[in-house]
DNA sequence: TTGAAAGCGCTAACAC
DNA sequence: GTGTTAGCGCTTTCAA
């Protein structure tokens, strides 16, 4: 693999110059700066990234740490941030964690491979995130909150969503309401939670205990549900499922049982992930803003990069969708 | 940010030392080793990544190039080729391409920040893919050839998966059958294409030339088909679409005109997408192994990595999944 | 068991 | 305009 070198070489030039040339400087004359491209184009020269990023103190790119790539609306959160990326000159890459535990976190983070990153997975720890965060590599935190001169939040409005979907089911005339909450260790279900519960005190009418419980988030488990609901002595009238892969596989469990969606059961979920307008029926649910979310958390690196300060946390809303369901 | 210098200062050791301490080589007394990893420790030292590759030639990274998140299954494919790539020490990144043209090319292969790369992207020409391959960057190139020494493939026979699915339609009863292919410089398209008329051909039951429509594989071309599907003076009775996006688009479109699926029509489509089992009724359609894929591809790089001569491609057989539309 | 020294490929300050 | 020089932070001989 050719280096700089052997390009300047060939050319007769220093290495400083082909250096300069290659990078378009005016510093040199234009017939020395053909050379030197055309030379580097015939012996097939690229410029080696790690040198380049030793030297410069930077990398030109940009990590988006998730979970997994199932999640609702990655590719609209990713292409938010590439959109952002791309206009400032940086590549976007995204790394899942969910199988390479840590992995990611030290080739990527700790060993400084990218600028800055982006961060929207609960599973990596408090203690892993203030471990790498440095004036050198700021870190947006989407969802999450942590003190720290170099890490920085964009927040969704979960309660506030919970909340207009379950003031929504009791407007619609349900005063019977009960709530499928989220592993009780997920902090996206404790503020949906706190939504849904602000609504029912809010309209006097708070879900007996036993019509609250508890899922895994997944599309089974709410199918699984479906038992424990309908053996209530007084089934609720009305459902808000804190996630709609839960909604939906409580749906199908009710629709098998015979239960008439929304005349018996309405039910609202959360997230808007496409197959919520392909059921039967479509699922009133609570969207988050995943495209825009993803430009702010771009445009808040770019500016830590640029080292902006006060950077605030921004706080972004979420809409209700009502369909069928409800 | 301290560096191994630092480390070594401090421990009143050389930098060498340090070194070879922190990668609990046993060539150094274990007391060496202990007060070395304590300064380290102490003082928050992170090996510097780009010095590390610039040295070692090589990242422990490796890159796998999508068009877009959105596709189906990429999560599954990405799931295959993670766990392999975890197990052999190397981090798996995503980049798509959709929004970074040529961005990720340069950053990730050309300047070879990343040791290999899995592409799967029919929108990356297969000049710039001839330009990044070389000996200390294979390239594994699903669903797509090209001859170059360090370029490998693994590709999913959808000929034959288009083949079964059209067979099936046929052999249900269904002798009037229609098309409904992607954009004409789609290789997958073609591919798909192909299948379908050799099963039509086999059964003698080859669609009349008006009877094959074009569509840009969305789901709103499916739809927008509907007008032409049913204007014809000779509705087809089966429909093989050439992916499910527009399976799925037409099948609504054609719900709304009252037409029932399979009675008036049945439908048989390609990707088993996820919304295929939500859809009413569900739809027929062809699953392509996406997680074996991945373990497959990145499987073949590792050996591709190590150095490994004559990997012949791999072809994988994909599956017919029959459903309530068919 | 440890250290000195060279160099990976590049950039940039400074000299000519 | 162009060349010289000095590293960036690390790994890796080779000596001691």
């Amino acid at each position: 693999m050719p280096s700089l070198r052997d390009v300047a070489e060939q050319a007769g030039v220093s290495v400083s110059t082909a250096s300069i040339a290659l990078r378009h400087d005016t510093r040199v004359k234009e017939s020395t700066r053909r050379r030197v491209l055309s030379v580097a184009e015939e012996i097939g020269y690229r410029p080696n990234g790690a040198a380049r990023d030793l030297k410069s103190r930077r990398t030109g790119m940009i990590a988006i740490l998730l979970h997994d790539l199932g999640g609702p609306f990655y590719s609209e959160l990713l292409r938010g941030v590439s959109t952002r990326a791309q206009a400032n000159g940086l590549t976007a890459l995204v790394c899942t964690s969910a199988l390479d535990r840590g992995g990611e976190l030290t080739r990527l983070l700790r060993e400084k491979r990218v600028d800055g990153a982006i961060i929207l997975d609960s599973s990596i720890s408090e203690d892993d995130i203030l471990e790498v965060a440095s004036p050198s590599l700021p870190l947006i935190l989407l969802d999450r909150q942590i003190q720290h001169p170099n890490l920085y939040s964009v927040l969704c409005d979960h309660r506030s969503g919970a909340y207009m979907a379950t003031l929504h089911l009791i407007d619609a005339g349900y005063r019977d309401i009960g709530i499928i909450l989220g592993p009780s260790d997920s902090h996206h279900s404790h503020l949906r939670e706190e939504g849904a519960l602000q609504a029912c005190r809010l309209r006097q009418c708070v879900p007996r205990p036993d019509h609250i419980w508890h899922g895994a988030f997944t599309e089974s488990s709410g199918y699984q549900l479906v038992d424990s609901v309908l053996a209530s002595d007084d089934v609720p009238r009305a459902i808000f499922v804190a996630n709609d892969e839960m909604a939906v596989g409580l749906m199908r469990g009710l629709l098998e049982r015979g239960v008439r969606i929304p005349d018996d059961v309405a039910l609202a979920g959360f997230d808007d992930i496409r197959i919520t307008q392909y059921v039967s029926p479509p699922l009133t649910t609570v969207r988050q803003p995943m495209y825009e979310l993803g430009i702010l958390a771009a445009d808040t690196l770019m500016r830590a990069l640029r080292g902006d300060e006060d950077i605030t946390p921004i706080v972004l809303q979420t809409e209700l969708v009502v369909r069928g369901s409800s």
